[in-house]
DNA sequence: CATGAATGAGGCTTCATTCAT
DNA sequence: CATGAATGAAGCCTCATTCAT
């Protein structure tokens, strides 16, 4: 399976660089396989569409959730990311706050099931966990800048909005009348509002 | 298994009795079992908690979301119901429409998983359809009545804030942190905001 | 499957019946499959010898264990029950323990495999426990009777003879030249012997 | 993976060392894991111990038996040639059976799971084949010394009589209450003893 | 020669669903 | 009509063994 972009004459040290080559056709293969069956895919499926044997992935991610972290990882750093870099661009920490979430929701909005799969109750513990640990700070100082700014009322906390928001992306795209990101905004509106009237 | 003491010329009328009573204990079997393993639980389980074979189950509720509708239809109609009575008897139409957002919150809230099957994707398209068909008029008849009367902004459709809701209540229980009332309050504030900043 | 000896006219309460004769035939194919296999065979291979689904057998018998115990059940009985008659009406307390110690090794030898099975680190604990909870006592019984009427040294324990009694019994048949049955009966002159020279 | 600072030239003598070392490693390091997890624990294990491929392994012993056979070499030697330094100094012949069948059990006693490897039926043909071929005829020459010395009665065959020293030494070690020693010192006094009674 | 990545057979177990009794 | 026994597909996971690098 040589890409054809690499010179022949030179395959040098490969043994590691084969294996992480075929590191990511599995995580492509996972990647693809998740998004059209969810990350509960039989495992053999996506051995399959890897074109590898159920062994070389538990070789490479002994538990399911290693994989379903390692497919998205990326993902998740460069969405970290760029919560920082949206707060010192944006024009107000809540343009910053919008902007960010509908990072986020862009990102879960293109991955079917997988916002399914942050439910903690949906035995995905590790991923769940990787997802809030990396993201909850993020969010939490973003609402932060957002409420000192006096943009939104104070009080909510990060860990909630981003399961709320997670949330809201479940199931999109099973029906055209369903779009998560109007209802997240309709969130966003609502933080701006005094606590009751 | 008759006992022998009814007339077996006219069995017909207590046959029905006892089929019925022999659904209702069913149906209260299946609600404690969704309560406890949430609606994917083993028929097997259902069928032991209520005393009666698995082909009893599958005579009376052929697919499982003939069992799921059936087990909360009647609450269903409460709630479909109690939307019109809180139209008239709210201090105003946004009233009404909150205290009955609530009313469903509390329903879901309160049936481990039950959020979770409402989901089109989730394989009980028989429950997702019955939910909506049921709910969506009601809640479109209160938002259109507190857009009428300016409270909110128009625009949402009610398909959509009904499943945002659902979501919502997705997972809850899992942490303490996480309480789908004060998002769904969030979202219902921001129905309340002009369209956008 | 109707053996052909039974009226054809009566099948009156079958249901357990029919389970039951099930049962027959799925101990018996285990017991085939065992001796020629070993009790490790695979689940499968028992299921397909008794023209039944694995989950017949998953049903019937949980685990391995309970399926090994059920299979040689009877025969363990019977022998504990020999014990006792034997005592009474041979000419010796010896010469009971040495006929007795005969029927334990002619069961043993008989089985493919299962005084392998019956080693403790073998995963089969529950094989293991039921024979010797059954048999020690009664190979207590004779090997006091026999001391106390000075035919044997005393100080064996039954526990310790029954296992190398049993041990004795393993890979009977694979060479001809091995006949547990003459060592066995070393084991048992050795027992007449004064403690050591 | 050469380090480069030999000479190209004559690389066979060095080779040779290199590799000897390295099956000495390898046997050393399947001597550990077999004493831990017994001769049938995972080549790759063995492989991780000894700081190889698996391939390694399979390159220097193509079967598990080959590997096997080559760590209990060294001692089964050394029990072979006691046998006949033994019968030079004991005091009698029976002395020097009964103390050579000691070491033979002191052998066995503590290599985990070996006896049990010793069975025939086990798939290590090899091993059962090699430890027979070497020690039976030293049994069979002590055997035969004590009986001619009238020490023993005559008629038991030395295949026979180490199989059931093998036998008796399976499973030492999983209950305080069975000690393979007493068993086999029962079996040698049952030598002892005319043929019948 | 050594390495260890990849393969895939093989065993296990759970349940949804059917159907004889 | 009710029962629950039987079926068997489906997923999971673990190594022994091969072979490209």
């Amino acid at each position: 399976m040589p890409t054809g972009d690499e010179p022949a004459k030179a395959p040098t040290r490969s043994k590691r660089a084969d294996a992480l080559r075929n590191e990511q056709v599995l995580l492509g293969a996972a990647a693809e396989v998740f998004a059209t069956s969810g990350v509960d895919a039989p495992i053999r499926e996506i051995a399959a569409r890897a074109g590898v044997g159920v062994g070389t992935i538990y070789r490479h991610f002994p538990t399911r959730a290693d994989l379903v972290v390692a497919v998205y990882r990326h993902q998740v750093e460069a969405c970290a990311e760029a919560g920082l870099t949206l707060l010192a661009a944006a024009d107000s920490p809540f343009a910053a706050l919008r902007q960010w979430v509908d990072l986020f929701v862009d990102f879960l909005a293109t991955k079917h099931g997988l916002a399914n799969a942050l439910q903690s109750d949906s035995g995905f513990d590790a991923l769940h966990s990787y997802f809030l640990d990396r993201l909850v700070p993020v969010c939490s100082q973003l609402l932060d800048a957002a409420a000192e700014a006096g943009e939104i009322r104070p009080g909510t906390q990060a860990y909630e909005l981003m399961r709320g928001v997670g949330n809201l992306c479940i199931g999109r795209g099973s029906d055209p009348r369903y779009d998560p990101r109007r209802l997240v905004d309709l969130l966003l509106q609502g933080l701006r509002q005094p606590p009751s009237p």
